[in-house]
Formats: C-alpha cells, sequence, structure tokens
DNA sequence: TCTGGGGTCCTAGGACCC
DNA sequence: TCTGGGGTCCTAGGACCC
C-alpha cells in the first residue's frame, strides 16, 4: 500500500551479519578481512569483499585472491542469539516489525512518530543502540514502500541511513543501477543491458510493453509498481514455508545404488522430521541431481495422500533420482542430490497407505499390500522424534559418514537457514552477500 | 583446482475435464 | 468430418533472493 502521508517504512539490514558477529566476537579480527567457512565462503566481512571474496566461493579461491583473509568456522549458535537481541531493539520502536531473514527486518513506524520523533531520526536512534546495545553495524533504508526502503537500505550500506522524501524519489532513483530492483538479477540485468538499459532511470522511460515481452509479466510488474510508487506490499508478518527441503553437495560420485539410498535417507531423515515437527505432510516429492557441469536435472512426483514419514519419502525420492539417472546415461558424477516436498496440507492422521509397490534401489522391497507397515513406520518416527525433542536432532539418526568430504556445510548452518514450516512464525533465513 | 543450503515464484507445455 | 474455449493440475526448468 503507498501510504498516504510520509516516508515511514524503515529496511533495517545487518551488515555482512556473520562476519560482522565473528569480529565483535574476537577484537584480533577487527579491520582485517574475514570469511566464514571452510570449503566455501558463507560470507565475507566488507575488507574480505573489497579483495572480490563473495559468499558462494570456493575458499580456495578466496584465500587466492585474499592472502591476508582469515577463515573461521562459525559461531552459528552466536548468530540466532545476537539476531534475537536485534529483533528485540526493533521491537522497542514499533510492534510493526516484519523479519525477512535473520540479519533483516521491515519496520512500520507510523504510529511510533509520537513517542519517537520522525521516521529519519527514528531510524538514527534505531542505529545507534543496535551499535551500543548489541555492537553491531546495521544499515537503515527510509521511504514511503517497502521495496524503495530496501533499495535505499542498499544504497545506504555499509553502516549508513538513507532517507528518501516522497518529492525526492524519482530523482534518488533515477542513476541508481537496475541490478538494485528487487527480481532483477544477473540474467534480467544483461537483457537489459542488451537494449542499453542500465538505470532505474532508463526503466522509466520505457514503454512498458517492451518490459513485459523481454522480462516476463510478473518482473514488468515490479518495475511498473516501482516507477509508479506503488507498493501492494505493506509490513506484515511473513507467511509460513510452501515446501520443505534438503539438499547435500557431495563433491564428485559416482551415483552408486548405496550413495543414493544412503544420501536420500539422511535428506528424507532432515525433511519428514522438519513436517512432522510442524504437524504437515506434502504430495510432491521433488528431487534435485546436479551432475558435473553443475546443470542439475529435477524430477516431480505428486502422490494422492501426503507424506511425512521418513521411509515413505526415502523410497519416494530414491525411485525418482533413479529415474532421473537412467534418462541421462551419459552422466558419469553426480555433484548433489536434493530432496523436497511441497503442496503441504495440515497432516491429520496415520500414513495407512504406500504410493508404490515394488524394489526400492538400494532399500529392498517396499511391498505393502495392507498398509500396515504404514503405520509401523509412523510408530517408529515418531519415537525417533521424541528422542530428538529430548536430547537434540544429533542424538539419533542417519549415518551421516558419506557426507564427511571435505566442504560439508555446518549442521548448525543448515539449521540457521530453515524457513518455520506452518503456523506462521517469523520467517527465518541466511543472510546473502548483502 | 573448481562452486553451500534454504527457499519463492514464474513460465511454458501437456493432460484432462467439462 | 472437423473442431471451441476455459479451467485445473502437474512437470521441468530457470531466475532470483538471503
Amino acid at each position: 500500500m503507498a501510504p498516504g502521508g510520509g516516508a515511514t517504512i524503515l529496511h533495517a539490514d545487518l551488515d555482512a551479519y556473520y562476519a560482522s558477529v565473528e569480529q565483535l566476537l574476537d577484537p584480533s579480527l577487527r579491520g582485517r578481512p574475514v570469511a566464514v567457512g571452510g570449503g566455501v565462503v558463507l560470507a565475507a566481512s566488507y575488507e574480505a569483499r573489497a579483495c572480490g571474496v563473495v559468499a558462494g566461493m570456493p575458499g580456495w579461491r578466496a584465500r587466492r585472491l585474499c592472502p591476508g583473509l582469515v577463515t573461521v568456522g562459525g559461531h552459528f549458535a552466536e548468530y540466532q542469539r545476537l539476531a534475537e537481541r536485534v529483533v528485540e531493539v526493533l521491537r522497542s520502536f514499533t510492534p510493526v516489525v516484519e523479519r525477512v531473514s535473520i540479519d533483516e527486518a521491515f519496520l512500520d513506524v507510523a504510529g511510533a512518530r509520537r513517542l519517537f520523533g520522525p521516521p529519519a531520526r527514528i531510524a538514527a536512534s534505531l542505529r545507534r543502540r543496535v551499535r551500543d546495545q548489541v555492537g553491531l553495524p546495521i544499515s537503515v533504508g527510509v521511504a514511503r514502500t517497502k521495496h524503495l526502503a530496501k533499495i535505499a537500505s542498499q544504497v545506504a550500506k555499509p553502516d549508513g541511513l538513507v532517507v528518501v522524501e516522497p518529492d525526492e524519489e524519482g530523482r534518488f532513483l533515477a542513476p541508481l543501477p537496475v541490478g538494485l530492483v528487487w527480481g532483477v538479477g544477473p540474467a534480467t540485468r544483461a537483457r537489459l543491458a542488451a537494449s542499453g538499459i542500465d538505470t532505474i532511470g532508463q526503466l522509466a522511460t520505457t514503454p512498458s510493453v517492451f518490459l513485459e515481452r523481454a522480462l516476463g509479466q510478473a518482473v514488468a510488474g515490479t518495475l511498473t509498481s516501482l516507477a509508479a510508487n506503488v507498493d501492494p506490499r505493506g509490513v506484515a508478518p511473513g507467511r509460513s514455508a510452501r515446501s520443505v527441503g534438503a539438499q547435500a553437495a557431495l563433491g564428485r560420485r559416482i551415483p552408486s545404488t548405496e550413495l543414493v539410498w544412503t544420501t536420500v535417507g539422511y535428506l528424507a531423515d532432515r525433511v519428514a522430521g522438519r513436517l512432522r515437527d510442524a504437524g504437515q505432510a506434502g504430495r510432491t516429492v521433488t528431487v534435485r541431481v546436479r551432475f558435473a557441469d553443475l546443470r542439475s536435472c529435477t524430477r516431480a512426483v505428486t502422490v494422492p495422500r501426503p507424506v511425512s514419514a521418513t521411509r515413505t519419502l526415502a523410497e519416494l525420492a530414491t525411485v525418482a533420482v533413479h529415474e532421473v539417472l537412467e534418462a541421462r546415461p551419459a552422466e558419469r558424477v553426480v555433484t548433489l542430490l536434493g530432496v523436497s516436498v511441497g503442496n503441504l496440507v495440515p497432516e491429520k492422521t496415520l500414513q495407512l497407505s504406500l504410493p508404490f509397490t515394488g524394489d526400492v534401489p538400494g532399500g529392498g522391497p517396499a511391498t505393502d499390500p495392507g498398509g500396515r507397515l504404514g503405520a509401523r513406520r509412523w510408530g517408529s518416527d515418531r519415537a525417533v522424534d521424541a528422542v530428538r525433542a529430548r536430547f537434540g536432532r544429533g542424538s539419533v539418526g542417519y549415518a551421516r559418514v558419506i557426507l564427511g568430504h571435505e566442504g560439508g556445510v555446518p549442521e548448525a548452518f543448515r539449521e540457521l537457514a530453515e524457513r518455520p514450516v506452518g503456523g506462521g512464525a517469523q520467517r527465518v533465513r541466511s543472510p546473502g552477500a548483502g
């Protein structure tokens, strides 16, 4: 909703979050290039970014780019704890806080003006209090819409504040690169550049018919509403997840029957466990297989009854992975397997029937004509869930030895990145390059 | 010496039904 | 003999975001 009055939407974004926490915890890291993660860079400090280090980059390449780079394993529990303290600071200004990830949130301070003054002053004191009380740098953008506030906070980084007053919007946006627009990534940017469009100002003078043909209806719509300063999205708590998935990079591996069954078993265990915790089950199972050239192939299957049993999910996913492999006989190695469940519905009852019968490669026979096995599976899953609830997720589970190769990501990092399923809880995701 | 993990949404085409 | 249009569901791939 485009507010009738002034700029009251704030976008608050912690700078290089994981790396900043590391520099807070260990003062000797301050001012130095820091990368969180070993095999792959999960986050980089601004000093590291200055040498070209970015999230997602292989560790060896980051160290080559940046000889003084300090690599740390990561204090994932601290990331969670400190982010909660930052959110407490935000909520001390207004209850209207929408968290979009672990390090990022929108606020609408329209109702807080009488108490705390104009939005620009609120933003400044918010930044000061996060710095004083938590010790972290945070950038804030202030504008009339979420989209514009987000662009403003990107411009403000690092450790800055940018306020876009309503009568300055056009002048503010015009010189900015199109890549700052939400939904415009590398591919769209390249396509626009091919037409000579590099700035948001140039976009504004481009016929919408052209944009729609070149970019599709959805992205063109985003651009149009930005240009018109209309943003249909108000500040509100996030929706719950619509799918739950897990994936594991494997290095280069021959996809033996055993490797597939074991890896998919581990992934299905994670996914189904999270589904059951949330009282959800899903009808569509999607697997992803990535090959040596990093291109991936997906296969989806939709079954009549929602799935949340670990074994059932593992069987469906294993069969799907083998179908992909059979469709690509030329591929000799796989580099990643993924399992995801969508079409979620609240789980009502036991899953008494299996979607198919027959042998599962690596998993033995899955024949269950009477459906009794389904009930037993439900019971044993529940038993595992109960032990985990008491003693933690690592207390029972699939052997993860297969994932012990170099470059695997810590379990705690996976958990940080999980979005809560069901219940309309806060959305918490991992920070990006920011 | 090769590239993490969690998600969302869009698009296009096909099957199927009325 | 030839042929309509709309709607829904599903699948595969891809772009994008954090």
